[in-house]
DNA sequence: ACTACGTCCTGCGAGC
DNA sequence: TGCTCGCAGGACGTAG
């Protein structure tokens, strides 16, 4: 599932290759997921960015290109449009083609005028990897709900682009529960590192390449190379060798230490 | 207003 | 061997 990192990794390659070049044609599945697509034919991409998971091509008229990756989304330079997986496509005018493909289809595309962003980014935490995201911002945010930890950093509320992995890896390293429904201050500022910790490990490898994901040029990451927590139930602890434990928070997959994270 | 849960979607692996 | 069935999960919609 592409998170921060890998939607980071992503962004940097495209950057590059896209900016600057007009979209000549395009196709999508009829499903409303993805045929915002057709509306940017005939538009330049004047830039890529990124908010949390989401990636945003800058258009012409104020207008961006809003992409999710959903679970499976790829997005990468493509020269077969026969794969059955295939979303959408965008022909450039450099002959180029770059292809969204997502098998589960949980990805999404909108096109928004003047950074109307309600729908998808409007209410994203801070950026984990900016000076917006601090300890005390962060600890009073987690603060304000009684949901439980983990449940809070899927929300991207008090922080925006942590997915299930970087969840328990945060977790696991800061010594947390994931099910706890209140950090101390102590525990927030523990977190607030090792959430910037793992984005930046995960980042400096490339992205988590669990089953899926890809980068633009259609190579894995290397990072569930260094995963210490995130898939590695009934298997010791690297830290104090207990079993790690698998339990469901909140309908999610969650994998922690008894040992390292106490309750 | 806030929390919890259902929904979307499809490949895969467990179990019979 | 081949089938069925439940699981996985990000973000949104709905119910309480």
């Amino acid at each position: 599932m592409p998170e921060l990192p890998e939607v980071e990794s992503i962004r940097r390659q495209l950057v590059p290759w896209l900016t600057g070049l007009q979209i000549i044609s395009s196709w999508s599945h009829p499903s409303e997921k993805f045929s915002p697509a057709l509306e940017t034919i005939g538009m330049t991409i004047e830039s890529v960015n990124r908010r949390g998971k989401y990636l945003l091509l800058e258009l012409d008229d104020e207008r961006e290109m809003v992409i999710h990756l959903g679970m499976t989304g790829q997005l990468t330079r493509t020269e077969s449009l026969s794969d059955p997986y295939l979303r959408a496509w965008w022909e450039l005018d450099n002959r180029s083609i770059l292809g969204f493909r997502d098998v589960r289809r949980f990805g999404r595309i909108r096109v928004v005028t003047g950074k109307d962003y309600e729908g998808t980014l409007a209410h994203l935490g801070p950026e984990p990897l900016s000076s917006d995201f601090t300890p005390e911002k962060f600890y009073a945010d987690m603060r304000k709900s009684s949901r439980k930890v983990k449940t809070q950093l899927l929300s991207q509320k008090p922080v925006a682009g942590v997915g299930n992995i970087y969840a328990d890896e945060a977790c696991f390293r800061a010594g947390v529960y994931p099910g706890l429904r209140r950090v101390t201050r102590k525990q927030a500022e523990r977190l607030h590192l090792e959430i910037k910790a793992v984005l930046e490990l995960a980042l400096q490898n490339g992205g988590t390449t669990l089953r899926d994901y890809v980068n633009a040029e259609g190579a894995q990451g290397r990072n569930q190379e260094f995963l210490l927590c995130y898939g590695r139930s009934d298997e010791p602890c690297y830290i104090c060798g207990d079993i790690l434990k698998r339990t469901v928070i909140d309908g999610r997959g969650t994998t922690y230490c008894r040992g390292c994270q106490k309750r």
